[in-house]
DNA sequence: AGTCAAACTAGACGCATGTCGAAGCAACCT
DNA sequence: AGGTTGCTTCGACATGCGTCTAGTTTGACT
């Protein structure tokens, strides 16, 4: 394993991150911090992959329901899962055969605060 | 000048977008529209200059300025305001000798929007 | 033990991307 | 006109990334 995943949850780390972009600039070790995780939803497929991980319903899918949602190969889908966990958005949990795998809610809501637009701002 | 802007803004294209990833699984086209946006952000630098100009009091900052916040050359940075401009987050409008570039709180919004976690999914 | 299926790892291949130096445009100056 | 500054485009280079095939691990069931 050659990178650990970044925990987008915990506070220690990524409190001071939790700033909307147009609040105030980011700073680079800000910037350096979040970037890799909208670059890691910079792709359709792991887009698709999260939205189906968080929407489904009981918070968790199986590896097998995801690949065949698919038109790629089950170690294509497994590389961009391993993305998406490394970088804290999910999280995986073997039982048994299958492989479950759940959204980061808390991640998730970080990412798009940073992004958030407050209402005085005139969207 | 090979791609034209995403333009996030206008509704025809993107309201059908304009939805939690975490409500309903994304189709491959919403994915496929809105991963090149975060794949925007997915660049230190890039995340950087879009808040530098987001958070300018004003709403607009000179190229001079972004150029000079950074430790890259200037071809660099114009490389990366291209990226942002096309992808509909930013605009340009060049005022005499200066351009200045405005950020679109209705592209960022919607990006904020899809990554958002409604209250009773505990966040 | 042997087998099968689910999922991951390893390695390879081609394309995309970040960066730079050099050159090109555009607008302002003498 | 000529020169200067601000910004962009062009071309090149190294690195990174998405995908695949082949092989490995893990667990369940005979």
């Amino acid at each position: 394993m050659s990178k650990q995943p970044v925990d987008l949850a915990r506070p220690a780390e990524l409190d001071d991150c939790r700033v909307p972009l147009v609040a105030e600039p980011l700073t680079a070790s800000q910037a350096e911090r979040l970037a890799p995780s909208y670059k890691a939803l910079g792709d359709p497929v792991r887009l698709r992959l999260l939205s189906l991980i968080a929407s489904h319903e009981g918070g968790e899918v199986c590896v097998c329901d995801l690949t065949d949602a698919f038109d790629l190969t089950a170690p294509t889908i497994s590389h961009h899962l391993k993305v998406l966990k490394e970088i804290g958005l999910v999280t995986a949990e073997r039982r048994g055969t299958w492989v479950y795998y759940q959204a980061c809610p808390a991640a998730l809501d970080l990412l798009s605060t940073v992004l958030s637009v407050p209402q005085e701002a005139g969207v």
